[in-house]
DNA sequence: AATGAATGAGGGTTCATTCAT
DNA sequence: AATGAATGAACCCTCATTCAT
């Protein structure tokens, strides 16, 4: 009698697009892109399959803002916590990173690295994006780290590239198994991603720190660790 | 032991089904499973539509079979190159984990990474089958020649858990990311995944030798490291 | 006589099904009726989408007021130009007749033709309606004066239907050919409709002429002009 | 139980474009591209939706190859019937001109002027199309016939642009008039086109047939016929 | 065993129409 | 009266699958 509810089904121009946005990362992530009916999208973001194409010309143009929007505004923003960090090369990968890692890793926003996984190849634009949005500023960041590392003296004198990617691969990693092996019923509940990115950060840096100038040497790029 | 040359006449009808799984891995790597038409794998391997039929059930039925055919036939026989190692530890991880990781990165079987992580949400069966096939023996394989450098006391007493990911996770990346990103042109040249697996294993290598009872202590799955 | 002017501040309110007739029929024309877009006619006209609907309820409705105000208020007007006339009919059908025609073929009121036959099919009562208010009357008017020139001697017994025709159809072609391949660019720019409608009538008046008697003689009806 | 009829439903790939190419000029011309559904198509062509895929690649390109047809093999034929004649100008006009007319009226071709007349502006390439094959072609046929009469003495020395268009306007409206209001239950049973153009070419005939130098002289395209 | 013509359910997209503002 | 966001039926086209040959 008192009609509570009305379904306020109307006019709410400034919030669909954002609404469609997050429908979509999470159905595009679930079932990849091509397996995501537009329809269903429109559902979970409780409008009409009519209405998705209000804000969005097509089903790849809302694929391409799905990505844009998470590039620009999610990932690119965590450097600043790296950039604000003060204190031992150490410390920062330490602390800093894998704090960061988490908040992406727990973050809806984390999808984005399978969705580019699965996508890329079908939709080659994205992977320019990708590339000069993530990938070139991400590896400038750490990299400027461990340089720092390096040259006030924390660390040996690696290859930077290397040490790099064997940070960064392994996190990229989890954000993928995360919403794919991850997500399935019965994976392996044993293994906390967590709690694996600080200690893999501490095993890297273990790799990193001076050896006090006795065997292994640093490794360098190629086949490095020779006695 | 004997007849290993199947008779050439009869040869043709038996090599169908392996020139259809190469054509689908290729392809259902290349575009995903959904965007991938069946009468294009068919005509990749060289049959009609209908022929396909002949052979798998379904799309999906191929889908499974392509993982399956992967898992048992590539993945699983590299393991043979380990257990049959004999040396150090370090020597181990170092020579024949990456000569197998390389030998998998270069065939097309690296394909199936990006495929599982692509597609196991959409076909959840594929998860238990990949976890049992892969996952576990493949970590109880390489922590087993880490638990095997700790008790011969070449390494610390490290979270073996941790290490083994640390280990793999990039590996698993590289493939995956062989063929998202890695196959888009204008993607990093510069980076080589085949310098890397080697330099990085000797990066965890060097986090694994023992630090002379001298800080930093090794790191235990959380957030070791502390001074 | 008196108040030809409307209230400025009404004119806007009644102007609107006006606006809104002129350029529907010019869209209509143009690209058809199922191929025109409601909110197109609306832009059109300068108003939104929704106003469209606050004067005509459906777009079916539309067409038939956009046919309904052409046939009543324009095609039908013409014909007093006709009934003013004095003079002999040849004169009548060679100044008065093209001289409407003109001004028909000049106006967007031509394009109802190219309507006409385009839609009739799909909008059935469209047919009785341009037979009850164009067909009919219009012959009825032509047919009267060329039995005037009978009547007077200036013409030939001829069949009168069959002059009626003669004289209309291609009148009609030009005003549904102007709005079609008329209007596409690289058309014969070499034809013109306007001078053709002058030498046309006259090219018809010659055949009526009284041929003194010698053969051939009137065409009527059929297979006539036998020697 | 005898199964007489089993329903030969496969197996046509020789004259399914034909079928589907009959059924769609039918349904073009009768309800307009826009609003033909392509089911429709195939179901008059007694195949399912999919199969004119098979043979079209999409409805436009289905409306192009139907006018491409019957351009082609039936318009163009035509021309023969006049360039095989032997006699006077005038006999050719009557007899051989209104007889291959009919035969276009009466057969399913006469549909494609109303279907140019109507889609032309929204597929210009059409446009082109029509004039290369259908304008220019009869134009110049029916233009070196008049100037037979003409060389000859049979005419007087008319525009023989003017009489072209005279001759010919009336019967292409006829062909699309047959399909629009011709069609329409209740319109002017009493017109009959099949007399009309025998009669028209007369009419026609009378005005061209030389007038023995008196006046009225021959109209030269403008506004001849002045006393 | 192999083919490829045929099918028809399914999904992307459009657009006439409605209605809260 | 006017707007334009929202709806959803309808339509074009695709493609997994079947089956007569």
């Amino acid at each position: 009698m008192s009609q509570t509810l009305a379904p306020p089904r109307r006019r709410q121009k400034e919030a669909r697009p954002q609404q469609l946005l997050d429908a979509a990362l999470e159905l595009f992530v679930e079932k990849g892109f091509a397996a995501t009916r537009a329809e269903e999208v429109a559902q979970r973001a409780g409008v009409s399959k009519g209405t998705l194409y209000l804000y969005y010309a097509s089903k790849e143009d809302l694929l391409k803002a799905v990505i844009r929007e998470q590039l620009s505004t999610r990932i690119a923003a965590g450097a600043v916590h790296v950039e604000r960090h003060r204190g031992s090369v150490a410390a920062l990968l330490r602390d800093v990173l894998s704090r960061w890692w988490l908040e992406v890793f727990d973050s809806p926003t984390s999808g984005v690295f399978k969705l580019i996984v699965s996508e890329v190849r079908n939709f080659p634009d994205l992977a320019e994006f990708y590339q000069r949005e993530v990938v070139q500023p991400g590896e400038q960041l750490i990299s400027r780290v461990v340089q720092r590392g390096i040259d006030n003296g924390e660390f040996d004198a690696v290859d930077v590239s290397l040490v790099v990617h064997s940070l960064v691969l392994p996190m990229v990693m989890l954000c993928t198994y995360k919403h794919s092996l991850g997500a399935c019923p019965g994976h392996d509940e044993h293994f906390d991603p967590r709690s694996f990115i600080g200690g893999h950060i501490d095993l890297v840096i273990r790799g990193l720190l001076r050896h006090g100038g006795r065997p292994p040497a640093a490794p360098r790029g190629g086949r490095g660790c020779r006695p």
